[in-house]
DNA sequence: AAATGTAGCAACCGCAAGAGT
DNA sequence: TACTCTTGCGGTTGCTACATT
């Protein structure tokens, strides 16, 4: 098929709409609704291409659009589905109402995104916030114990399994934010309002580590079965303590207890992360 | 005050899927 | 079945406003 010649070739209007441009299309799909795309600009008179026409709808002309700054419900509820959906931007939109695929995306990159990766990009990129760790090590143990470990100063060589990362920041790292940022938030300060999401059953915490950090990313760490930890860096949360989940095995949840064991590099403060299921663990020496 | 950097957002681009012929 | 056309999606770009140096 021979693709159509671009808009500037038609002699067609590119760039920002005009209050003038935008009023054509609304009163065009007024009386008769939008059929089709290509053939709307023509009928309505306006020097835009269908799907230049069809966007502006969609992201700006729409009635039914949200206007105004995202809720923290909103928020909440992108983060979520993100994590669930992944860039499937228009599922989630589907889930906001108001909201389009093209304002949830810019969100995402401008604002949510960087909340959940601030603190490994310190990590892994700022060099007067790095800690030295001699070796990057992820590892798991059997169904029974499976103490997941992300502690990563080499994270290059996964960068490949998550190619809608920013190559600054770290994709180990960055995968396991998700998984510290709750916890972050769930057992800082005392306020333990997240606490009913951690506590989850040992299958989901599998599950949901399986979605967090894939096979693949084992693989391409060369990393086996064995034991794991997880290391962040926290600057953002500074009254946050070093906590120690411990599995409870007879409820068969993930808890929380705090520890006093927390390490102070001057700069930022870093916590090392255990989930463990099964029996309690051995904190390592720092 | 000017230059430079950064963040936010609207819009564009290319691709793929599905419908129609 | 193959081809054409349209639509929708996700990634990316570029403009503007604001912040910093």
């Amino acid at each position: 098929m021979v693709r159509a010649p671009c808009c500037e070739k038609m002699g067609l209007k590119k760039g920002p709409w005009t209050a003038e441009e935008d009023q054509i299309p609304i009163s065009y799909i007024q009386k008769h609704g939008h059929g089709n795309w290509r053939a709307l600009p023509k009928q309505a008179g306006l020097l835009r291409c269908g799907k230049s026409c069809r966007l502006r709808w969609i992201n700006y002309l729409r009635p039914d659009i949200k206007r105004g700054n995202f809720t923290i419900e909103e928020e909440e509820t992108i983060t979520k589905l993100h994590e669930m959906l992944g860039n499937r931007w228009s599922a989630i939109a589907a889930k906001l109402p108001g909201r389009t695929d093209n304002e949830i995306k810019n969100v995402w990159h401008t604002h949510l995104k960087k909340r959940l990766i601030k603190p490994n990009q310190m990590n892994s990129s700022s060099s007067d916030t790095k800690r030295v760790s001699n070796k990057s090590k992820i590892k798991r143990s059997d169904s029974n114990s499976s103490t997941i470990t992300v502690q990563s100063s080499e994270p290059a060589s996964l960068n490949s399994n998550f190619p809608e990362m920013d190559t600054t920041s770290a994709s180990c790292t960055t995968t396991t934010t998700t998984t510290s940022s709750e916890f972050s938030s769930a057992t800082n300060t005392g306020e333990r309002k997240n606490m009913n999401m951690m506590n989850i059953k040992n299958e989901e915490l599998e599950d949901s580590l399986e979605n967090i950090i894939d096979e693949s990313l084992w693989t391409e760490a060369g990393i086996d079965d064995e034991t794991t930890n997880m290391t962040i860096s926290n600057n953002e949360l500074p009254s946050l303590q070093y906590y120690d989940p411990v599995f409870n095995n007879s409820e068969e949840n993930l808890s929380f207890q705090p520890s006093t064991n927390f390490e102070d590099d001057g700069m930022d403060f870093w916590y090392d992360i255990f989930i463990r299921t099964g029996e309690s663990i051995e904190l390592p020496e720092f």
